[in-house]
DNA sequence: TTGAAAGCGCTAACAA
DNA sequence: TTGTTAGCGCTTTCAA
């Protein structure tokens, strides 16, 4: 890594305080409460008046302290909301983070984001301290498996939405994928192209929404009457490395799998490379849940179970909305429908 | 979509107002400002009070009000940040903004992060409110072009530091890739398998890294006496889509290139997939700078000239804490290392 | 070791 | 239309 410098660019003059609707009446030559109103865009000021005010503030590079007025102002709403995500690196993460935005940015707000990496005292850390820091709703999508200690910034008035996952212990809005119904509909896909041995590659048993996908496997599996069979199902199985062994291992039996659903993005995405290192990537299908970047180009092209986050980062942005509007509205669970799409590894036919 | 409904959680209580330092000292029995000593681990409080102090706190879900504590502390230090990102959802972005979070976690710093999408006026508003809000400091991946507009900001003692691309008419610490010379590296590479009709395919003009990626293009040609045609150099193509037409384009020409530069990652992925509907990927060479998701998995796997989003979002974090800490040290720009990945796809000698 | 009083920058309530 | 006063929840300062 390289480093150039140069001179200071700051100067005395950048230690000054700053300035304040005081410094800016007195410049202007009115009273606080009218920089305030102009501040504000209150009427019933005088264009006169507006305009000094307006000219002093400029000369001050005044900006007004969103801080101290929230402090006084009666309605106690910081238009500040609190977004707590697995990852914020990860594409599933950032893509509902991209979809709170959109919403939060239409209404003023500005967003809090921060990663919880799979740690529950880590997601209790970051209410208390965005509880501290007084925003007015928090957004998570739960790495703990127990909310009930939400109760006290429900009771302080903090809108909370769940995404991703439901809450347990507590009843709140949440927003997630149909994972069930997602699940079976991969499932059904492999079975109405023939295959009978059909294995599950699938994230901790833990994971609510990790038996969720297994529930839609093996009710798609019962609707059909088709058997599973213990050997081919591989819980616990939670990123790339892991799915390349457990792919690995599900071709070496004696009797493989002639297709393979993998219930989660890394898990797919390991599964494609076990595949193609096995030389089986045109010989045995693969449907996976969840989309990723670049599925269309592999080969084969990866069919898909794929979820939507944006527009369940837009629909928790728009909940948290109406429950911080009428906080006694009922609380309600919204299931976003997950659309299979069909690229070409998923319409492989199982050989004789 | 599906939404089912509960009877509301909320009740009567969750609209009374949040306990105060005051109430805490009223149930606690002991003074205000106890409480306060409590709250910031000050010592000098009996064991006897402190105790009781917390159990009222706790009894009270009380959370101390960060807002009003630093509104009169004498450091003024928010403890908060602003990260303005082109797009949160974006992979560069989004690791950049992971390696400013683990910098920022350590420090107890809280981050607002949001998108400008190439949009200059987005980044003053985002400024000017983040100002508003009183953060300690701004990181930002510049939109705009010119940033002087920045320096009130800097006047009124906001850390101020720039990533991924440098800033025009301010002075001001900026964490960079070695642009050009990563763009030499990958040219050179192309060039040292034999490829002497080389196309560069680059992102518009404007866009100041952009611009040095193509330097180092022109820069490594020259350097082994290469011949730049103008036919194969092709600017001002933004994103994937137009980089399929651009690629087809290319292979279109009487004399196509037998390998082609790809000067961002959305163009190589276009690339890709131009190549791949064109049966080519065996037999055009292609080298992108900036590395994605599967790009090892493809076929071939794609060589790239990684950049390295998280630590310079780590660099920046660490940067702006220095800045909060010596605000007249000087300025510096810090030049982070791309890496060569040979993977296949840039190791593809000419046919004759 | 504990507490009372003042005030951070702003807005609510009221007065002129 | 404009201004005055009090006080949001907290920390600073100073006194007991």
């Amino acid at each position: 890594m390289t480093t150039l410098s140069s001179p200071p660019a700051a100067t005395a003059e950048s230690l000054r305080a700053r300035p304040t609707m005081r410094d800016v009446a007195a410049l202007a030559g009115v009273s606080l409460k009218t920089v305030s109103r102009v501040v504000n865009r209150e009427d019933g000021v005088s264009e006169d008046l507006a305009a000094k005010v307006e000219r002093a503030a400029a000369q001050l590079d005044y900006r007004p302290n969103l801080t101290a007025s929230n402090l006084r102002r009666s309605d106690r709403k910081t238009a500040t909301w609190g977004l707590l995500l697995e990852d914020v690196a990860n594409p599933f993460s950032s893509a509902v983070h991209r979809g709170v935005e959109e919403v939060a940015r239409e209404l003023g707000v500005a967003v809090f984001a921060a990663s919880m990496d799979e740690d529950p005292e880590r997601e209790r850390e970051l209410v208390a301290t965005f509880s501290s820091r007084r925003v007015d709703a928090l957004i998570i999508a739960p790495t703990a498996t127990e909310h009930a200690y939400l109760a006290n910034e429900v009771r302080n008035g903090i809108a909370v939405v769940f995404v991703d996952r439901p809450p347990f212990g507590i009843d709140a809005d949440c927003v997630v994928t149909d994972n069930r119904a997602g699940a079976a509909a991969g499932t059904s896909h492999l079975v109405e192209c023939g295959h009978r041995r059909i294995a599950f590659v699938g994230d901790f048993a833990s994971i609510s929404t990790a038996n969720e996908r297994y529930q839609g496997y093996v009710d798609s599996m019962a609707a059909h009457g088709v058997q599973v069979h213990a050997e081919l199902v591989l819980r616990d199985v939670h990123d790339a490395t892991q799915a390349v062994e457990a792919v690995r291992s599900l071709l070496a039996l004696p009797e493989p799998p002639t297709a393979i659903f993998a219930a989660q993005n890394l898990i797919t995405m390991g599964a494609v490379e076990a595949l193609r290192d096995a030389g089986a990537q045109h010989r045995v299908a693969l449907v996976g849940f969840d989309d990723f970047a670049m599925a269309n180009l592999l080969d084969p092209a990866v069919t898909v179970v794929a979820q939507d986050p944006r527009a369940i980062g837009r629909l928790a942005a728009t909940l948290v909305n109406e429950r911080l509007s009428s906080s006694s509205a009922p609380v309600s669970v919204h299931v976003v429908p997950s659309v299979l799409i069909p690229r070409g590894s998923g319409e492989i036919a199982p050989r004789n």
